[in-house]
DNA sequence: CATGAATGAGAATTCATTCAT
DNA sequence: GATGAATGAATTCTCATTCAT
């Protein structure tokens, strides 16, 4: 088994190999940017030995963000389903949902700003999964925090897609506009994060 | 000039079928997946009557966004500029900035949410005139607010791009994820906005 | 009649300056990679200008060429056929016809350095016509020059070929390769005409 | 390694065929009117597949020039450098060049007749290496021949550049214009080489 | 006479993908 | 398992040429 074992480990190394060459690549250039043979360069190995590993490019960069769509779910379930104060851990979630965006900012961008060379009738189709899962912790939270008096009554999920348009909105911007002339970063979450919150606690 | 003008307007009007069919499958699958053939096709002349009317496939996109850009322009700056209370123009200004969003989605696409041709180096830059014209309204009135004691202190800048922040994400999401199940059109504006404006009087 | 005087004088008019131009054009940039409407943006007339003074833009060439040989022909046949001493006269033709071809560039090359877009098959074809005329011209003053003493004794059409080859390799070159370090243009006409004519006159 | 092996032979075979096709119609056409798409046809493989080989066109023909005047190098520096009289070697020298040009008129024509891309910022330009060795290696013998006395002071670059115009005339010229009525072939080199050489050993 | 509009054909180049070895 | 070789299809863009006006 020892052989065996050891060769599916190798092959599981490469394919990681691949998968952290591809997310680099494109998170900088963009899914048409990109091309098989850059990411076979950057891995040293032949662009063939890709398609060893996916039937695709599409499959490929569908792998990376499924992948971190499930990060971004991981991320957050702890957060949101944490024992502290809910406007804590609110804020602590949203906090860290627009770090990991503009940490991967590809994988945001197909996940949650554009179709990409997704099919949209294509059950490969992220969104479904993972990132329904984190909007489902977040309407949990915000219903926890009107029966604790934290914030503001009204309908849970009016309120919870108000703040993911919050954070999603400066999340992407920032990602999709480097050019233009945005103040710190730092004070650009602070303010957002401390106005939505502000917003839900001042009564309606 | 019968002849003459009826030329000229024969040739705007292609041009703006170009336009239309371009902002049409650019906003559906992004640039670089809009080649100048399909949208020749689309328009049902040959690919070189593009190029009569415009430089590049990038001026056309630029084209497409300034177009648009302007067009939001126009409609913001009297609101801002107005005369009534900073509030009530700031509030106002925000639902006509969803509202533009989500009655002309494709001109919003193309303008704020698909990745454009890599301007960096270039003067070219779209936003340069128009959008930071807005943007520039936005930041007077939050500083008019600010000095009016009608919001809490704070960087005008930060406040104005965490604002556009909140609306954009708002638009962008109903936008690009209709199948999404979302509140109430309207009770989610309202809330974005109450939260947002009520976010922005509360102190720190 | 004057009318019809007058508009075939314009036409003529308008004709030079089309060959003017592409002259200029072509001797600067070469066949290839001068377009019509580049012609036609010098001449400031529409593309479709040209078209109705030359058939096709090989046949705008032809012309230039044609008048350019015809021209380096009625430059040098009144040398040749000169009443100066024998010698006198080849030097001042080898010179002018080194001049001339640096002066006319593209005309030169296709004249003599390669077939350019002429259809070998072609009765177009420039040089059966000019060219040798030149060329027997110069038959006739070597042999004069023999008769009269003034170059060593040899068959007069291997010595009007040598010459020949002397001035064509000296104009080609500096022509084709403007790259190359030349020493001055003056010196290198100077040594050639110096060394041909001087071996010329040695005995053999 | 015999599989590696004669993959690499194959490898060199291909280039070498691609090679052969482009100088034939490079010094049949010119380099303008030369396309990929001929080049592939003329060896029955794809456009792309010629890309495997050389980055480029300008890359592709750079090659054939390099070759072509690396042949040519190699012929004559042995010639130039050799033991015996300098005039000796220089007659020998610029009958091998004709002799050369004459039954490589391919090759001759694509390195110095045809007008190939321009290469003018470039340091990838051809001559650097190969054309201007043997340009220096005659430069060398020139001088080492003044020197001796054996022909008459000059400046050296001077009689070189003269020197090299007349062997290029006839070259080029019996090369490209074969129609002409040549007299015999030998008789015009040494009717060329005699006359030149007489030329250069003449007192000014 | 002059032209604006339109286009078919073709240019160089790139790329994802396949397959024999 | 890994790859070098090969390619069909597609890309943007240019150009000579035509024709209705």
């Amino acid at each position: 088994m020892s052989a065996t074992e050891r060769r599916a480990r190798q092959k599981e190394a490469l394919r990681n190999d691949i998968i952290e060459a591809a997310r680099q690549l494109f998170a900088q250039n963009g899914y048409d940017a990109v091309s098989m043979r850059q990411i076979a360069d950057a891995i040293e190995y032949s662009v063939a030995t890709i398609y060893l590993h996916f039937t695709d490019k599409r499959d490929l960069y569908n792998c990376l963000c499924r992948e971190a769509i499930g990060e971004l779910g991981n991320l957050l379930e702890p957060v949101f389903l944490g024992e502290q104060d809910p406007l804590e851990r609110l804020e602590r979630g949203l906090r860290d949902y627009i770090n990991f965006g503009l940490e991967n900012p590809q994988q945001y961008r197909v996940a949650f700003v554009i179709e990409g060379p997704n099919n949209q009738d294509d059950d490969t189709r992220v969104e479904g999964t993972a990132a329904r899962r984190v909007y489902s912790g977040l309407v949990a939270l915000v219903e926890e925090a009107i029966t604790k008096g934290e914030i503001a009554a009204g309908a849970p999920e009016v309120l919870a897609q108000t703040i993911w348009a919050g954070v999603h909105g400066l999340t992407s911007l920032l990602i999709m506009d480097p050019g233009f002339p945005w103040q710190q970063r730092d004070a650009l979450v602070d303010s957002l994060i401390r106005t939505i919150v502000g917003g839900l606690k001042a009564p309606g």
